[in-house]
DNA sequence: GCCGATTTGTCCGTATGTATC
DNA sequence: CGATACATACGGACAAATCGG
């Protein structure tokens, strides 16, 4: 990303989350801000509107930007944002392996459509595969790719990250994700693919991801073991 | 609301989800869209930056901005934005009641503190609450309200809607909510109180909200009966 | 493969409104 | 009331992606 007001956002951000800025305390003016970046004023307020959405700021009218982040626990493994896997994993290192368990093709038949967004007859890659932390086999999913956008999908790629395939191999850019979390029992596939014990019931996210370009290009349904599941968000109300 | 981006965010929302924009339809372009509002193009780039945000389209560069919007089944009570029960309860009637369990002044804790965000020594009012949905206990709710910004709640008040008596009554702007979504163990207190039959897993919402002066001005935890909640979301990783 | 028309994406400078102090 | 600071809007310019001829 090599817009403006996106290097500006990053770096108050970083600011923030290093403490330059602590909570409670006010930015420095838009004005300030201004000649600081020596930018103009709606660039800075771009960035600003990025910090409010993200849940760093908190733009009180006529007084200044005060900001409201707090540094999170990270004890879990924690959704929220677009994030593969293998990208989780490599940011807060949590010893993880992934297993291959099915990938084939198939056709989406009446009821997946219906139940996916895709379209009947479309062409589909399907892929199960079980997620390890530390050993114990926590995740189980089930991902939906179309075939004529993700071609190629091997279980090495499987193994290590389909969306860096995508997004570096094939030139897919990953856009929008619309996702919904519920509660369900655990399947006996559940039981006997994840190390669960006496636990019976599983946080589940079902989500649809399109690319760049609006197509829908994968769906998924992500099973975790609700002791390490943990996904965050942050809402507006009011729109500034 | 009187912005003129945000009038006309909400006239092409409606119309996309009135279907006069179809899923995967291109919407009129910038400039056609510029001369219908006759406002200009900044506004309306404003606007579609609001649709894009809420998941409604996908800008293609170069082409157009497609539709990516499909309508949503409603069956569960589903999370997502800021509302609070009462005003879900009056979109989607779900014929809700609520007991007011419990309602008395604390005194924030060093552990209570840590926990929620509240400075030590800070006067909250604690909300214990369950909500009912055709008879069935399905939620409950326990809240703290920093008095000085949300005082005097009555029984009646927690039983009809905190949010509506704060925002008409005490001219309190909620703003941002930074929620956190797991699942556990439901606890002795929660099988009391809730119609639980023999489930044993919740899904919990734990949320801090601000107002439009970025005080930290309630905690909530939310406990909800795993088939009856579902909560949505957009993300987007690409920013435009 | 190139060019030009169309369309989205970024940025600037300026003006005006409104809330806070 | 005036100074400061955020909020909205306008108009213009140029860059970058797409598509058709």
């Amino acid at each position: 990303m090599k817009a403006r007001y996106d290097a500006i956002y990053r770096e108050i951000r970083d600011s923030i989350e290093q403490g330059v800025y602590p909570y409670q305390s006010f930015l420095p003016s838009e004005a300030e801000l201004t000649a600081a970046f020596s930018c103009s004023h709606n660039t800075i307020r771009r960035a600003l509107g990025v910090l409010r959405e993200q849940g760093y700021v908190q733009p009180v009218h006529g007084k200044g930007v005060r900001v409201i982040y707090q540094e999170p626990e990270r004890t879990t493994f924690t959704v929220g944002g677009i994030e593969s896997f293998h990208e989780a994993d490599e940011r807060i290192h949590l010893h993880a392996q992934t297993e291959v368990v099915t990938l084939e093709q198939v056709i989406a038949t009446e009821k997946t459509a219906f139940r996916t967004g895709f379209e009947v007859g479309c062409e589909l890659t399907l892929v199960k595969r079980v997620r390890r932390i530390n050993g114990e086999a926590l995740i189980l999913d089930r991902n939906l790719f179309r075939t004529s956008s993700v071609p190629g999908i091997t279980r090495e790629v499987a193994r290590t990250s389909i969306y860096a395939y995508a997004e570096k191999n094939l030139g897919v850019t990953i856009a929008t994700s619309k996702r919904a979390i519920t509660v369900e029992r655990a399947t006996g596939e559940d039981r006997t693919l994840l190390d669960l014990g006496d636990i019976d019931y599983l946080a589940v996210v079902t989500s649809q991801t399109f690319d760049s370009q609006g197509i829908l290009i994968e769906c998924t349904q992500s099973r975790h073991r609700p002791d390490h599941f943990c996904f965050r968000d942050t809402a507006v109300r009011q729109r500034l």
